[in-house]
RNA sequence: GGUUCGGUAGCUCAGCUGGAUAGAGCAACUGCCUUCUAAGCAGUAGGUCAUUGGUUCGAAUCCAAUCCGGAUCACCA
């Protein structure tokens, strides 16, 4: 059980005691003590004072004097400012937890919890390659995976690929007119950028031809309806869902470019999926709900036979379900995947890891899945996250302002390089060790900028400033863990082994005691960032660990420390803190090297 | 217009289930490398927490209204 959480089942027990009032432990609100009072957690004492009609000078006294003495394990000290009851904790609860958990590499995860969770991220489409904002989505996706892993629940991470539809065809039409064969390797292109670069091409063909039918007299609006480009691409999909082999082939083919490339910067970046799903496979799943839907009269059928739901009642509008043609929108195709996901792994909760412009869609998916009454509905939920803009504004792939993943990427690799090589910290390296860390800097770096912002909040990516090393970033926490390690090796890693206990005497200096605490709270905030499905908080604590175990070292010196008991304790808090930085970081999807 | 998310230091962001004097990083300025890695540490300066009102012993945090910005309200996905 956490320190924190011992305080509130005491501070319960004893006010239960003490003035005959129940009071659940949860609704106690406990604070890290501020650093100009004495003492380690605070209790804040308003909330009851009503209730029991003391003045909270009193209540604090006799419920400080009662915790001292009777949890003399827990607390040796307190006092009491205002509403506050600061509490000292027992050194030796610190020491245990050192001595219990710096040889535990697996400090920080918790109890199964005997629940599965799926976490559909990525989600990319097959016409263009990766950008930005899809590293916000595979971090975010991975990083929330993860953290619900270390906290005990099975985790499935899956994929949608948006392999068919309009925008493909666009850039196949491009291809069949402009390419004259080229392929990826003729060109020496990544298959996702060579594709993408025709995606591109349809575009400005498309644009030229409205334009000269505007030279002929014809209206913008309609010009935009018939250029030739256009319905040659509308012809192609036609094609494609009546099966026209020729039309399949190049489908097929290209798309495997597309996935060759994705693959590369998949791996580079650490994404992967325990199973993907294809768009042109489940884009008709979800009819037979459709049928089921009308039976339980949640859905209603127009004159025309388009079918709708009503969800005027709910604050939301009506909402097609199926077109009067028989086919299904993209709604619907998302109810029917939800069903077939739920088939296959009937997970207890399914994540969905996308934009926050789809917000409406997700509420209006999970209102119809339980108005259906699918095992799937409950368990919907939407992570939105916030759109990355650039500080011109959004980034908008028509006026050439994307930020492609894959430069951005090896930009920061390049960056993380040069830094380094000014460094000339580590000249010994091999050619392959150099590269590796400059992966793990630049990547680390990224990583990190991304995840450090609540989600739900949009994001400014500054690319003239270009992403800093300094400070509140990933390379300043990996730089924390390779000074750790290098004390270790310098100490010949020696550790202590795993039947240390210490002299009773002992105290902890402010840094010392800081930096234990911090590092005793790991587990709960991992909890808290898989509950909030949100890792900036785990990004956060990271940073203050770092920043924390810094001020430590400048101040104390481990191999050199004033006793052998002290140079114990030390070793024990770097090891623990190295511990906590690199699962942490892991958890993230960031290394941590053992020396930059 | 309806719904919804946001507005905190020059910039990027924490803090939001109400609690002590609102915190980091960057940028600026001052110190600190013959002592475990200076990608670091210590310090200075920088705030009308969008505005107004309300609830409360106590409001950046909750409520209401207003202003500003984003998203969305497709027989697109």
């Amino acid at each position: 059980m956490s320190v924190t959480q011992q305080i509130k089942t005491a501070s319960s027990e004893s006010i239960a005691i003490l003035f005959n009032y129940t009071i659940q432990p949860e609704s106690i609100l406990v604070n890290i003590t501020k650093p100009e009072f004495e003492g380690d957690y605070t209790v804040v004492l308003f909330a009851f004072v009503k209730e029991l009609k003391k003045s909270p000078d009193l209540l604090g006294n006799d419920l400080g004097i009662y915790l001292v003495e009777h949890y003399s394990h827990l607390f040796t000290a307190f006092n009491v400012v205002k509403g506050f009851l600061n509490l000292t904790i027992n050194n030796t609860i610190w020491l245990n937890f050192l001595t219990s958990n710096y040889l535990n590499e697996s400090f920080g995860s918790l109890p199964s919890t005997s629940s599965t969770v799926m976490v559909e991220y990525s989600s990319p489409n097959t016409n263009k390659p990766l950008h930005l904002g899809h590293l916000r989505n595979n971090f975010l996706g991975r990083s929330i995976a993860e953290i619900l892993k270390i906290t005990g629940n099975k985790v499935v991470k899956t994929c949608i690929v948006n392999d068919r539809g309009i925008h493909i065809c666009k850039s196949m039409i491009a291809w069949q007119l402009f390419a004259n064969g080229a392929t990826p390797e003729s060109s020496h292109k990544k298959g996702d950028h060579f594709v993408g670069d025709y995606y591109v091409k349809f575009n400005d063909e498309f644009k030229l031809q409205v334009e000269q039918l505007k030279a002929k007299g014809i209206l913008q609006e309609e010009a935009e309806k018939t250029a030739p480009i256009l319905l040659a691409a509308q012809q192609m999909l036609f094609d494609w869902e009546e099966g026209n082999t020729a039309v399949l082939d190049l489908w097929t083919k290209m798309n495997e470019w597309v996935y060759k490339g994705f693959e590369v910067t998949y791996t580079k970046i650490g994404t992967d999926f325990h199973k993907i799903y294809f768009e042109s496979n489940t884009y008709l799943l979800g009819k037979d709900l459709v049928e089921k839907g009308l039976k339980d009269k949640v859905f209603y059928q127009k004159e025309d036979g388009s079918v709708w739901i009503d969800l005027t009642t709910d604050g939301l509008d009506e909402k097609l379900v199926q077109r009067k043609d028989g086919t299904s929108v993209y709604i619907t195709q998302d109810i029917g995947l939800a069903e077939q996901k739920q088939k296959e792994f009937n997970a207890n909760q399914s994540i969905y890891v996308v934009g926050d412009e789809q917000n409406y869609h997700f509420k209006v998916l999970k209102l119809i899945c339980q108005k259906l009454q699918l095992p799937s509905a409950d368990g919907i939920f939407h992570l939105s996250y916030g759109m990355v803009e650039l500080p011109t504004g959004k980034m908008k792939s028509r006026e050439g302002t994307v930020v492609d993943a894959d430069d951005l990427v090896d930009e920061m690799i390049a960056i993380a390089k040069q830094k380094t090589e000014e460094l000339g910290k580590v000249n010994d390296f091999t050619e392959a060790e150099r590269n590796e860390l400059y992966e793990t800097l630049g990547l680390g770096a990224l990583k990190f900028f991304l995840l450090r912002v609540d989600p739900k909040k949009k994001m400014v990516f500054n690319p003239e400033e270009s992403i800093d090393f300094h400070g509140f970033t990933g390379p300043f926490i990996q730089y924390t863990h390779a000074r750790i390690k290098s004390i270790l090796r310098k100490m010949n890693n020696i550790t202590p082994t795993s039947s240390e206990k210490f002299e009773s005497s002992i105290s902890l200096l402010p840094l010392e005691r800081n930096l234990t605490i911090e590092l005793e709270q790991f587990p709960s905030v991992l909890k808290d960032a898989s509950v909030e499905h949100d890792p900036s908080k785990l990004a956060i604590y990271i940073f203050y660990v770092a920043k924390t175990f810094s001020s430590f070292y400048n101040e104390h010196s481990i191999a050199n420390a004033e006793s052998a008991e002290k140079k114990k304790l030390r070793l024990m808090l770097a090891l623990t803190t190295a511990q906590v930085i690199k699962t942490g970081m892991n958890v993230l999807g960031i290394k941590v090297p053992e020396r930059m």
